[in-house]
DNA sequence: CCAGAAACTGGTATCGGTACCAGTTCTACG
DNA sequence: CGTAGAACTGGTACCGATACCAGTTTCTGG
């Protein structure tokens, strides 16, 4: 194996030293035409690659931005880490993911390795991670943003909507609709804490309007369309009479219409079902099914702009909370 | 800002030196008991974190993997990561992801910022790479692997299984099932490259046994639920006498269902539909749709691990397959 | 034509670790 | 009890870039 092409080689063949190599290489800001065009034609030539690490570690900062996600199988995290690269694309950071299946030793671990990258920025999902996982987070001057959530203070930024108001919001269009006789179903909800915290809300508010939820289905596991027509199934047995139905998610929402179609319930006339992100899934449905549309592709542009606002600064300047409210849709 | 805690810090406050400091924070080897101790209750102490840029820097390896994908909005790509992050989950490496969007130039720009990192390996999509970036993946004995497409040679190992396979087998099935008139519903082939060569093969195919296509829609842009259902639309009003199309992709495959189902069109008796990817959006349809159930988790995690086998080899091996069939699904 | 500024150039120290090697201490055994 | 070998320890030289500063050249204007 050849060794490895370094700036050196690239100055020696280019005949001028190290320094200027390394200032044509990046900008051209001081060297002079001659020289610059010397430059590049001798890195063509030998085929130089550079060195993000010796670099990262002469500047004491790296171009890495750390995303850490509870999941990547749900398409929604998948698209807020899409919303994220096209944000950082052209700019010259490179995003390094890390998945923590919903798991807070798990995240504590990730967030460390990525720390010990000395990375630019780092994003992270939900503000309900581990006083730990907090303690590193809130150490230095690093632009930390939380994702998805916006219940409660941030570390330095957080970015997203408010899961309690997008959950109160649905009861009351629901019940401004006409429905009635609401039931629930949901899956996972002991470790999508978002999710639970919707289904708490929703359940309040129907209360406080005078129609408490009549029943639900809950499932351990992840949330799947297999999971939503199933559940849905089990509870439409025991609530025959149910006017609604509030999801989790869309996908369950999804199974609990495939239901309803093949046993020729009249979606939404008779029975309205409700899920929450407003995938790109629905849009196309037999039958419309009602939904909130979450802002996803936002959340990841504004978060990761949010790290690049944050990148020469030197002092926290306290938590700001950056609100995207998602969208209604009824059928 | 407290300047940031290095090791020369944990080791003073331990009382030992930089070298068993070093030591005692990565694996025990040649540490005494004692001095273990000490270190590790130094550095909880002082809080270091470590600093893998150093580390990389000083033994020219990084833990870093590299992933490119042309998208991550395609659902199957997020389960190929996933797979990937399975696979390399608890053995300290970390994935770095880069999102090509279908582009070649811009999948050479990202390839060589990620060469930069001198990753411990990388993982890019297909065998389609450009001239130039093939040839920084040639350079050096870095294990590279190809990931879903094996029509072709690989620079090093390539994991995932025949396009021109799986659509030919699609198109004897759906022959073999009864079907004469069949049609092809496609989004994004002029990117797609893989999409495009299953529609060639498929329709070689067909006209091999002696049934060609009737009739096909193509659109560009991304390929979706709703772009299916439209798609769908277009194809039978032009021709109402199919009795099977094929799609692209199971999103464009639910499309056609939807129309199909808003038009009381029995599936599959009258007309059968087949995509392809075998996502769990599908296994709960109110109408059974045929499949090619691709093997995604299993191509990222294969993929991770062949990259894990190879990281301590000095040359490369020759073009390695690693052939994961997928499985075909009937109604 | 020259002083002073601007533009350019290169040497040296460093970033924070690890490899390598040369000690030093400990253990086992004849 | 002496000694070979194992177990442990620390010094030094890097890894490949960049910051900083000092020196050199080129450009101004008077």
């Amino acid at each position: 194996m050849p060794r490895k092409v370094t700036l050196a080689d690239v100055a020696a063949a280019a005949g001028v030293s190290k320094m200027t190599a390394s200032r044509a290489m990046r900008g051209a800001k001081d060297v002079s035409q001659k020289n610059l065009d010397k430059v590049r034609k001798a890195a063509q030539d030998i085929g130089y690659v550079g060195n993000h690490v010796a670099a990262s570690l002469s500047n004491n900062r790296s171009d890495l931005i750390g995303v850490v996600v509870p999941s990547l199988s749900n398409i929604v995290f998948a698209e807020v880490m899409s919303g994220i690269e096209r944000a950082i694309d052209g700019t010259g950071f490179q995003p390094v993911f890390g998945v923590t299946d919903y798991d807070t030793e798990k995240e504590y671990d990730i967030v460390r390795r990525m720390l010990s990258w000395r990375p630019a920025g780092l994003i992270v999902t939900g503000l309900d991670q581990s006083e730990a996982t907090l303690r590193l987070l809130q150490e230095d001057s690093l632009p930390v943003v939380q994702i998805m959530d916006t219940d409660g203070t941030p570390v330095d930024v957080s970015v997203g909507f408010s899961q309690d108001n997008a959950a109160e919001e649905m009861a009351k269009a629901l019940i401004s609709a006409g429905r009635r006789r609401i039931g629930y179903v949901g899956c996972n909800l002991d470790q999508d804490t978002r999710a639970a915290r919707r289904r708490m809300r929703f359940a309040q508010t129907l209360e406080a309007l005078g129609h408490p939820l009549v029943g639900e289905e809950i499932a351990e596991g992840m949330s799947s369309v297999a999971a939503g027509r199933w559940l849905t199934s089990a509870l439409l047995a025991r609530h025959p009479d149910l006017d609604c139905i509030y999801y989790s998610n869309d996908d369950m929402a999804a199974g609990g219409l495939y239901h309803c179609m093949a046993y020729s319930l009249k979606v939404p006339e008779k029975l309205m079902l409700a899920g929450f992100n407003g995938l790109d899934l629905l849009t196309s449905l037999p039958a419309p099914i009602a939904t909130t549309r979450t802002p996803r592709d936002q959340i990841g542009r504004r978060a990761a702009e949010a790290i690049l606002e944050r990148l020469n600064r030197t002092e926290r300047d306290g938590p700001t909370v950056i609100e995207l409210a998602p969208e209604i849709r009824l059928p």
